[in-house]
Formats: C-alpha cells, structure tokens, sequence
DNA sequence: TATGGATCATTGAGAATGTCAATGATTTAT
DNA sequence: ATAAATCATTGACATTCTCAATGATCCATA
C-alpha cells in the first residue's frame, strides 16, 4: 500500500510488467487490487478519524450479531491482540462499548453506540465511494460478479 | 494473515459474522482471500528459501522483460527501499543478480541466475498449487473469471 | 463439588513491514 | 554548463505482526 494511485488512467512504465508471469498469480492480484484499494479507502476514511481497520470492526460492532472480539479476530483474520488495540481506540473515541459476554463472561461483546452507529453510517457511504473508484473498470454487474467469487472461494462449503 | 487456515471446510463460530455489511465490501473480501492464499503460499514457498515477496520479484527477474527496481517495487506496490532489501537478499542467495540500466545507468535490470530460473520454476509449481488450494471453492472456470476481473479491475483501460 | 485443562481478553516483547527524508550518481532540460 | 529531476540506497521512525505469558472464567469429569 505505498505507492500513490494515479488519479488518470495512464499507460505507465511499469505496466509493462503485466506480461509477467505473476500477473496471472491470484495472490498477487488479490494484493495489488487491495493496495490500490486501501489507498482510496483510508483517504476516504480519515475524516471520520477511522481507517480501514478501524472500520471494519466498527463495522462489526455495529451489526446486531453481537460479535465477541476473538470472533471479530478470526472473521477479519487478525490476532486476537490487534483487536484489543483497535477496539480500545474505537471505545475511547466513544464509538463502541464493551459488555461481558451474556453465556460466557470471559468474552466480550462489542457494540457500537449511537454516536457509533451515525459516525458509521456515514463512513460506510464514503467507503463505498471508494470501493466503487477501485472498481471503476468494472461494469457494475463485472463488480457484482466480483464479489460473489470472492464471497464462494471464502465460504464455499459454508455458505 | 494471522490466523490459521483450516484443513477441514468446517462451519466455525465467526462464521456468523458473513452476515454483517462488511462483508460485501470487495476491500474485505480481497483482504481475506489473500490473508488465507498469503498462508498457503508461504507454507509452500518456505522449502525454497522464499516467501510470497521475495518470490514475487523472483518472478519478476525471471522474466525477459528487464525490470528495473524502480518498475518492480511500482508493480508490486511496494516502497523502492523495500525492494532493495529483497534484492539484497535474493542477491546473497544467488538467485539474482543487479545489472545497470543500458539506456540509464542510474537504474539498475535485475535478472535471475540460471540457478534463480530453476528454483523459480520449481517453486512457481508450489506456488500454483498452493493457489488451488485457496481457490478451491471455484471451480476451474470460476477460478479463471476471478483472475480475469481482477486483471480488468487493475488494468481496465491500459490492457 | 472440587479440580484440571481449556478458552477468553489483555499485556508486553521482539520481529517484520511500511513510510519517509536525505544522499551520491546519473540523466534530462534549459 | 548548469539546474532540476530521477535512480538506488541508507537510515530513522512508525505501524503492524507474531507469539508467549497472565488472570479470569468456563467446561469436563471424578
């Protein structure tokens, strides 16, 4: 996620390594579509004082599944500590609140709050600003398309 | 690309979370493919002394297309002190070697070694395999769409 | 009902990566 | 010729990753 995205669509010198063999890698798609992706997501995110982290777990939070953080931890494939970090800023900024677990107490359940939910919303708007500016040379049934390979090679089985 | 990949298509507990907003979001979606591949890869990739980056440029020097540095760490979007780094080691392993620009000498062509082109080609055959496996959910056909909306995606209109 | 082992969030340490500014060598433009 | 720009490189610093250890709580079983 270092280099700037062009904002035109420009032939540049290094798109002549396209005709590499590891442009057919799916890793590596995956990696620099995510890239170029994560640059437009945090530059639209940063006014909400979130970025794309932030975000998700706020996101998260703000669904009605009542996620606990180790929950929260596998679904966004991070270690369980990074969420400690991410949720103590989201709660000192007042946008989500921790409740022990209502089964097991040793969880924690985290949701969002009001101000939580309205910052959200808004950021979610932005966020999809973004995705659609990542996914501008896709026609939107191509972006739909997308999304659901993307949804089926994750969840397969288990869907 | 923390938490480990399961063996089995289990039905886990975080799994709940699938029905969250966030997980329509492309940003999420690639990011957790490719933490899942990124396991998968470098589980594969260890025998050969490489890890998905170090094999990226690998492939990269591999090509017959002379990347410079520069080209590679923008193709890769990686920071260009980062690529020296995984040069310098690829260079200590042997498996590549720097060469100056012919047009400008300030840049420098990175090419593999004949020893570089033998481990790449074996480990491009891990590579793929390793790829399968975090596709397996598509089939053949699916597999094939996904790269090629990914491929459109990056490179719309310069293909 | 007690006890041992498992699982939860949390902390902290160290490794790996990301980000950025400064440098000398060269190129390009004037 | 000179000035500005670009290349690889270095080094400093921030962020993120990874893992092991801890106290609290749960679960299985004797």
């Amino acid at each position: 996620m270092t280099t700037e995205v062009e904002e035109e669509s420009v032939l540049r010198p290094a798109d002549k390594l396209m005709a590499a063999s590891i442009s057919r890698d799916v890793g590596f798609l995956l990696a620099k579509l995510h890239a170029a992706g994560s640059v437009l997501n945090n530059r639209a995110l940063v006014e909400f004082g979130l970025k794309e982290r932030s975000y998700s777990v706020l996101a998260l939070a703000n669904s009605e599944l009542e996620p606990t953080q180790r929950e929260m931890a596998e679904f966004l494939s991070l270690d369980p500590s990074q969420i400690v970090a991410l949720i103590d800023e989201l709660e000192k900024s007042g946008l989500v609140i921790r409740a022990p677990g209502k089964l097991d107490r040793r969880a924690k359940i985290v949701s969002a709050t009001p101000k939580g939910s309205a910052v959200f919303r808004r950021a979610e708007a932005a966020a999809r600003a973004a995705e659609s500016a990542a996914l501008a040379g896709l026609s939107d049934a191509e972006a739909g398309e997308l999304k659901g390979l993307l949804r089926k090679a994750l969840w397969s089985g288990r869907v």
